[in-house]
DNA sequence: ATAGGCCGTAAAAACGATTGCATCGATATA
DNA sequence: TATATCGATGCAATCGTTTTTACGGCCTAT
């Protein structure tokens, strides 16, 4: 029913090669010729049929992405910048949410591979042996964004986790603090989880402060959490001068645990969050934030995955991208 | 290279239409026989290729779909709706941004008719002659979310805008106010824009309130644009006693900029949002709004896509999903 | 005993492109 | 003039499946 290369072949009186090379911009196709072709394709109507081009070429022009959660506000900026590099080298994504686990993770990975996608982009927490197996068990070219795996067997874009929880801890050091308070992320997340927690805990260190166990709290990345174990800490004998969070959700929740108990952010408690969503701007006071790049991230993420579907020679194969604190009002102005 | 369904079956001694018939669960396979195919299946590690199964098959299980922007909060929310819906049906996605720009929107059609989608999710603000006639062009289904068209000649799944913008004000006037500001979508957005404004404009009416233009402004939906406008209506000789904001980024700067005055929302200012993005519940006072279920949104246009593509009889192809307010501390509890 | 059915399987024709190779005319070279 | 070169095009194999058709064998009903 629909129009094929073989109908527009016969009605501009050429082979069906002739026309596929017009469609593809192949320049041994006299002038002449081609306008005859293109004009067959346009009385016709002719699109191609991209799963046919697939099969022949075994090129797909679609690379798949497995992520955690679209809908969180980290990853769906991620995504943009994935796609939009996408695009920009014509590529289409195939979308997967995995919700991390790793099951379904392993299942993805097989299905994408199935569609023949030239390149896999994988966003996540932990890369487990069992994640190594299947991405290296084939030829697809493989990025990890936002992750590593312990290795660094494959090529990966991130920031240094540790070295953002270092600063942000230092920063709280360095306005005097001597109990910082950190919300951490789940200790089975090797990069958010237990690298911020390493930073948080040398940055004391190099301070001269003491660890307290107790000013330690694991949250889940959600609001509700830091919340939750903001309002644990304010009810210690000795409550926190300043609380870093993982994450910037937690860090607001952690903000208006503080308010609804009478305090003041930052006279009281001044507070540090982690990825500086957009979030950060729309609460008041609006929160300091270790910048994660997280467009960026994607961005660069995909356009190394281009390099390694074109065979190109690539220098880094580990790319970790600078971060940087932006300073609001829930910290209060660096003292001279 | 890769192990094909021809070398299955030569492993297994039968023939490759045996193999397919196994692969896809046909049961006119002798339980003897199958079980010798699975054996060869599993140690050669056969992967189908869904590319020339979906030339041979012409489906591919992918459905695409048309997003303004995955990262914003509104639509990633109901990109997950769609996704895991996709997920239960065995189908994948295919995620583009046409950042509401018409020529993108058509173009990003063609290229996913290109490759061979079952089946299309178009979401964006306005559907105009031409989106209707490239979309009615072809016989791929196709499911508006979030949006309609003018003569409701796309099946689609929405709210109703008129209503929701009809209760929000309504609640406002209940309440005893007579200055009641909205700041409005753009009015080249049909739903959001218009409808709401027209929804907003019968509830004053119905409440014997004049329309004052000077307490109706345009936003463009970000948080920024709250801020500016409800500083402009601040600064009015006759400022307002409530604001509803046509999304809920924009009331939440409607909420600082009335802050950020020294005034006390909802004592001095009460404040209605819409959508009920999950962003509702981490500002304080934290925002009443119109809950429109994104996810629900996103879901069902899925699963009708679904009957859509498997032929099935749909009753009604125009859904409008039910939608209520949810009360917060953004407003005053309703006196008795 | 024979015709008719049914089951399980094989054979082979699509599906709609790409692409290496052959061809062919024309121009350039000797 | 004969030959090498080259640009433009056609031919046909190929990509890895699905699906239709046919067929052999066995069972059952008459």
């Amino acid at each position: 029913m629909p129009v094929t290369i073989y109908d527009v072949a016969r009605e501009a009186g050429v082979s069906m090669a002739t026309v596929s090379r017009v469609v593809n911009g192949n320049p041994n196709v006299k002038p002449l010729t081609r306008k005859k072709v293109l004009a067959a394709i346009e009385r016709l109507g002719y699109r191609p049929n991209a799963v046919a081009r697939g099969l022949a070429s075994k090129k797909t022009t679609t690379v798949g992405v497995i992520i955690p959660d679209i809908s969180s506000l980290f990853f769906s900026e991620l995504a943009r910048g994935i796609e939009d590099i996408a695009t920009m080298y014509k590529y289409n994504i195939i979308l997967c949410n995995s919700d991390q686990r790793m099951e379904k993770e392993l299942q993805l990975i097989n299905t994408l591979l199935e569609k023949q996608v030239d390149g896999l982009l994988f966003l996540g927490a932990e890369v487990k042996e069992e994640h190594l197996q299947a991405l290296t068990s084939t030829s697809v070219p493989t990025v990890l964004a936002a992750t590593r795996d312990a290795d660094n067997v494959l090529p990966s874009v991130s920031i240094d986790h540790f070295q953002a929880a270092y600063d942000a801890t230092e920063a709280l050091v360095s306005r005097g603090h001597k109990r910082i308070a950190m919300i951490s992320g789940p200790p089975n997340d090797p990069l958010s989880g237990l690298m911020r927690y390493e930073g948080y805990k040398k940055a004391l260190n190099d301070g001269g402060i003491e660890l307290d166990e107790k000013l330690v709290a694991t949250g889940n990345y959600f609001y509700e959490s830091g919340l939750a174990t903001t309002k644990a800490f304010l009810a210690l004998a000795e409550p926190p001068t300043a609380i870093f969070a993982a994450n910037d959700e937690m860090a607001i929740g952690a903000i208006h645990a503080i308010q609804d108990s009478g305090l003041n952010v930052p006279d009281d408690i001044e507070v540090i969050g982690h990825d500086n969503i957009r979030l950060v701007e729309m609460v008041r006071p609006r929160l300091t934030s270790v910048v994660q790049p997280m467009y960026d991230i994607g961005a660069v993420a995909m356009r190394l995955l281009t390099k390694y579907m074109n065979n190109e020679n690539v220098e880094e194969h580990v790319v970790l991208l600078p971060h940087r604190i932006e300073f609001r009002e829930s910290t209060k102005p660096q003292q001279a």
